[in-house]
DNA sequence: TTTCGGAATTAGAATAATTCCATTTTATCT
DNA sequence: AGATAAAATGGAATTATTCTAATTCCGAAA
């Protein structure tokens, strides 16, 4: 196999899925490291390409399995920009996304704590939400493009 | 046709075609009656089922096509939910969408002016959003599925 | 009115992301 | 090593949505 996981990474990505009952198997390894090493949100094709260089025979469906089994992990989050295709992205912080309409980057916005406690405080009693998505859409700066 | 808008939305209706230069046609107004008729998110299909009783004879293409316009108008708002068919709601105040994932029901959460001026805040210099989506999955009450 | 031209609608085919399925491979446990 | 369960594989199936080409409708000009 001709890929690794950094140290660091490669032990949180153990202990998650031996948490789970499931095997750190290298298709898991290479997919949560592609995600891991370039942070441009890529979809599920995007994913499938970079694994490949690595993994060759790697098939599709795997990717998709991979990816769920590391989304339900928590490793690994989805991003979810109107009907266009499911993007991920390495689980941090709380952070919301933008996507500019011109270019279709997405980027990542930091949350500050007061405004998260904010958000989630409206959510009625009675309810209780494990989830919370924002994500705004629009232009960035030409520079930023 | 056996299916008329209330006087009030009619006019917006007929106003927020008109301003873009596009027609209220009959399958329009269908399509967004129904929307606002029965508050509960429904889906092209349901919005479909629903078009056709009133309207028989009215393609699934047309629904799709009328919504696009009514989106484009801003008569109705999109709700995406990570990857279950898009939901449509009657453009009112901001608000934010809870989904229970024991029932699958979606429902409208308020979101008060300081709230989201907080959230607007987040957006960087250089970025203009002209979307912001908020939403929440989770659990609702027992009494409220 | 009648006619003309663009807009809207229609039915069905096409697309694209994702999921499913049956089979094979792999890893873990005795 | 052999048994057993989990994971990976390739391809088919599904599903929401979009596209296309043909038809119909409507509103303005003659």
């Amino acid at each position: 196999m001709s890929f690794s996981l950094p140290p660091s990474s490669q032990k949180t990505f153990n202990q998650s899925l031996r948490e789970k009952g499931l095997r750190p198997t290298k298709q898991r390894a290479c997919v949560y490291g592609v995600i891991l090493d370039k942070r441009d949100h890529p979809t599920a094709d995007d994913i499938f390409d970079r694994v490949k260089k690595q993994l060759p025979g790697t098939s599709f469906a795997t990717v998709y399995n991979c990816l769920e089994t590391l989304v339900g992990c928590g490793l690994v989050r989805q991003v979810h920009m109107d009907r266009s295709p499911t993007r991920y992205c390495p689980n941090l912080s709380p952070h919301a996304h933008f996507k500019c309409k011109n270019t279709g980057k997405i980027y990542d916005i930091q949350i500050d704590q007061a405004t998260l406690a904010r958000m989630e405080a409206l959510i009625p009693t009675g309810f209780t939400a494990d989830n919370l998505d924002l994500s705004f859409s629009g232009t960035g700066l030409l520079s930023h493009n």
